[in-house]
DNA sequence: AATCAAAACGGGTATATACTGATAATCGAG
DNA sequence: CTCGATTATCAGTATATACCCGTTTTGATT
């Protein structure tokens, strides 16, 4: 690795002691290691690009990539309640149910009161069904154009690697 | 795949001719299909669940894996106008110039006039390279569990895949 | 030198995400 | 049946992310 150009922390100055100069050069090294190899920073920066690429895709249709589990899984499995939609999607609880918001401004989905009463039943709408019935035909263009930009071998392992991470957090 | 558990849209209503029936049970199969297979998706996931995790390891000292990046490229390159730093980080430039308000509130960075009138520079204070010496090693313990939780084969497949789809977006 | 395209930035708006704590409803133990 | 633990939800707060637009400054072309 070719040094930093600059030298945001001094690397010689004559009042720093050897130790603090030896201290510094392991936390650059380490800095950089974190930068390179961080799976977090990894995961993030590739989900920056490819939420853009989907909702690019997906503009005609006025849904965001975000919100396209939340339809898919409401006509798969039907009228949920919060929590359980939350499991599914692998979502905290409140960051959902913030989610649903828009969601119901635009009447995509509605929200009835469950058996439980504590509970409230998330519905799929007509307008819904329909929103994600037009979504899929634009999605499959982003995947494709996706699997022609990292090929088959690279969308496998993406999902082998993600699978492994959600692994990590389940109860199964 | 078996089949849904419940039968959100009418599969067999008298009213609906067969057309529509068969439309329907396409849209189910193609939808389930992008539950499975989105790329899109499958990385969100993987990201909450990951950002979490650090998240959680680097609590004790303050801040959050959204914003190691920022102080360690920080670290690394010296003072950034915006709009460079945003492009090393790969992120949306007014995006990240909101990101950068939390770090400014706590006095970890500092943004001072560039040569050129339109920029502005972010510097690294050092209260913020001292942020990110502490942070290096609670950061180290959650890279190390993510390993312990997926593996060195994972963990080398995710960093391809994730490259492979920068890639798709690079100038280079 | 006047002009105009491009660059850098901030602010408005909207959405996504998560933690915390409060509220309401349920259910099992006694 | 009452009480306490549990569950489902929301509201407050903070942060992350991105798009669009307007403003300032630059720099190149005429």
């Amino acid at each position: 690795m070719p040094p930093a150009k600059h030298s945001p922390v001094p690397l010689a100055s004559e009042s720093s002691g050897p130790t603090k100069r030896i201290a510094d050069g392991l936390d650059l090294s380490k800095t950089a290691q974190m930068v390179e190899e961080c799976a977090c920073l990894q995961l993030r920066k590739a989900t920056r690009v490819i939420t853009q690429l989907y909702d690019s895709a997906l503009r005609p249709c006025g849904i965001l990539v975000t919100q396209l589990p939340i339809l898919a899984t409401l006509s798969l499995k039907g009228p949920s309640p919060i929590t359980l939609l939350a499991e599914e999607l692998v979502m905290d609880r409140s960051a959902l149910g913030r989610n649903l918001k828009p969601l119901l401004k635009r009447r995509l989905i509605k929200i009835v009161p469950g058996k439980d009463r504590r509970t409230r039943e998330v519905t799929l709408t007509e307008a819904g069904q329909a929103a994600l019935t037009r979504a899929l035909p634009l999605w499959q263009r982003a995947q494709d154009k996706v699997v022609e930009g990292i090929g088959d071998e690279q969308l496998g392992a993406l999902h082998r690697a993600t699978s492994a991470v959600l692994k990590m957090v389940s109860r199964t």
